[in-house]
DNA sequence: TGAGCAAATGCAATATAGTTGCATTTACCG
DNA sequence: CGGTAAATGCAACTATATTGCATTTGCTCA
């Protein structure tokens, strides 16, 4: 993620106007191939101009509310940051390494989940499903053995 | 969860003594339907017997360590404790209601996921998987129709 | 029984992530 | 240009969790 996102299409379509600092925000969580921490967003975004943290959480509040970007949890207090579900993005779970805590993109086909009967029977109303993978990555796991 | 439970046996084969905050704050979330934040849990200890905030903080993290409970992310900041996997309790998905902030169980079934080929796959290690579903519950969605 | 010891607990301070209130700046619109 | 609303900055604050160190508890063995 992301060549295939048009930034300013994407917030002019949830009705919002394209901000140096929400592209600049978006930009960050989209190059990077796994979701980032607001911490990470910050530091990354502060690269190309200055910025106040507040900002920041802002911006991440109103695209994750807009469905633009996808706030997810981990084992760790503090969420992370990823481009929604959209045209050019499969659904996917994810992947969490307890031990670097990194949290990776897993493909999309990688964990079969079926929610239908979930969704045809459940009496309230279900917005998303968030699958986390927790472990050692391939690489913790190999420092460990050594 | 949880008639079926003996705690104290449950510790043992941990290897950990059974200090009763450690009972106190097993049954307090073994007696819920649901998994607990940290601050019921202690809260719900503390109607027993005065117990300090870290004291509850530690006896979690030992717990989940162990994996006699299990911690849960939500979208809420801080995390939720209930019973973890055993052979009393089968690992199941979790409903979080965006509205009242409520973690719930759901049945073990309800949410198909085939980690087998996960398992078979990824070069790293897998620990769990964590299955949550986000949206209404019953009751907020009937408040808000009204 | 009762010292000796390690584990468990308490308490105060600190850390981390996120939020709030309000002032200032920016950007659109006539 | 001037008026207005949205966006941003800044300081203070909240909620949750963690750390360092002192005290208490409870097992073990003399
Ligand atoms: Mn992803
Ligand atoms: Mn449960
Ligand atoms: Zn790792
Ligand atoms: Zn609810």
């Amino acid at each position: 993620m992301c060549q295939d996102c048009d930034y300013h299409k994407i917030l002019a379509a949830a009705g919002l106007e394209t901000t140096r600092n929400r592209l600049h925000v978006l930009e960050a969580i989209g190059e990077r191939g796994f979701p980032l921490s607001a911490g990470d967003i910050y530091a990354r975004v502060g690269l190309h101009r200055p910025i106040n943290r507040v900002t920041v959480y802002r911006i991440l509040d109103l695209l994750a509310e807009k469905n633009i970007i996808e706030r997810l949890s981990s084992l760790k207090r503090g969420s992370y940051y990823g481009l929604a579900p959209n045209e050019n993005h499969a659904p996917h779970p994810h992947f969490y390494c307890t031990s670097c805590g990194r949290l990776d993109c897993l493909s999309p086909g990688s964990l079969a989940v079926d929610t239908e009967h979930l969704r045809n029977t459940f009496p309230g109303e279900i917005e998303r499903v968030e699958v986390r993978v927790d472990g050692l990555c391939q690489n913790c796991l190999q420092q460990k053995s050594t």
